[in-house]
DNA sequence: AAACACCCCTGCGGGC
DNA sequence: TGCCCGCAGGGGTGTT
């Protein structure tokens, strides 16, 4: 489900609802997600724990806590974070559910179980946590020359290199599809081609693509909901995600749909240059 | 390195 | 109506 806009959208949400908070309780499901979730650790550090911030970093929600302490939250495609009074029965799905001192609940639910939640022990550093994951693509340290640095050499297709995580983080397949698009590149277009003012603008895209569904609210393809149980509004402003056959709101051909390393790629063939339109362009200027 | 297959898991919609 | 299949916003591993 969730890609870099939805979580930050589930951040801001939580952020003013949970901070200050004393977390008091957990309570387990008994089933695992992706990773075990981890009680020990829960309760050796979390439990008496005040919240003293809600950050994001990548796809994961960071839950700071007074001793230093840190919860680490993913949400793999269908978890979803709430804050429920406590006479509220648990949903389906509900796996963790932390009572919090003012008999609210902070619930993570995920049907699926790719979700993860990790406790960063207060002697870890947060950024060894985070040592391999690439930059945040509305900071500044993703630039044009830091991409035509790591695609050098590389033939790699775009969106599958947007899409690393080593390489920059927060981009999954909606949005991946969506800023190549805005950017009018092919994403099967072999990352060591792109020039340097084409790296320019994919960064520009993407910074507008994602700024512009957070704004939104994030995308709602099908169960997405923010901190406050509602959805997001940017699925509605989606220009090729799951159009495959439909027209182009550009140029009205219809919409292209492939697979990229087993993922749905959708791109229009007449606005999204190919390696070839690209160099015929580079050379034209 | 990088491409690919395959894994984790549940639910939904389409086709028959 | 029901059943089976493919597919779905994530990431990780292991194999060529």
């Amino acid at each position: 489900m969730p890609e870099l806009p939805e979580v930050e959208v589930i951040c801001r949400g939580l952020r003013p609802i949970i901070t200050g908070r004393v977390i008091r309780a957990a309570a387990l499901s008994g089933k695992r997600l992706r990773l075990p979730i981890p009680q020990a650790a829960i309760d050796g550090f979390a439990i008496n724990q005040q919240i003293t911030a809600v950050r994001r970093r990548a796809k994961y929600l960071i839950i700071a806590l007074a001793n230093g302490a840190g919860l680490i939250i993913h949400l793999g495609m269908t978890g979803k974070l709430g804050v429920f009074p406590r006479e509220i029965p648990p949903a389906r799905h509900d796996h963790l559910r932390l009572r919090l001192d003012n008999n609210m609940e902070l619930r993570l639910n995920d049907t699926r179980r790719f979700g993860s939640i990790q406790v960063l022990a207060p002697d870890i550093d947060e950024l060894d946590f985070f040592a391999d994951l690439g930059p945040e693509p509305l900071e500044d340290k993703l630039t044009a020359a830091y991409l035509l640095q790591r695609a050098a050499k590389s033939q790699r297709p775009l969106k599958n290199f947007l899409m690393d995580s080593h390489v920059v983080v927060g981009i999954g397949n909606i949005y991946a599809n969506e800023i190549l698009f805005a950017a009018g590149i092919a994403p099967q277009l072999p990352v060591s081609q792109i020039t340097r003012p084409v790296w320019q603008n994919i960064v520009q895209q993407t910074r507008e693509v994602l700024e512009r569904a957070i704004a939104a609210g994030g995308s709602t393809i099908s169960d997405f909901t923010n901190a406050s149980g509602k959805p997001g509004y940017f699925q509605l402003q989606l220009k090729v995600y799951g159009r495959a056959g439909q027209p182009c709101p550009t140029c009205g051909l219809a919409i292209q749909k492939a697979s990229q390393g087993g993922r749905a790629t959708f791109w229009c063939a007449n606005c999204q240059m190919s390696h070839r339109q690209l160099v015929s362009v580079t050379i034209a200027s």
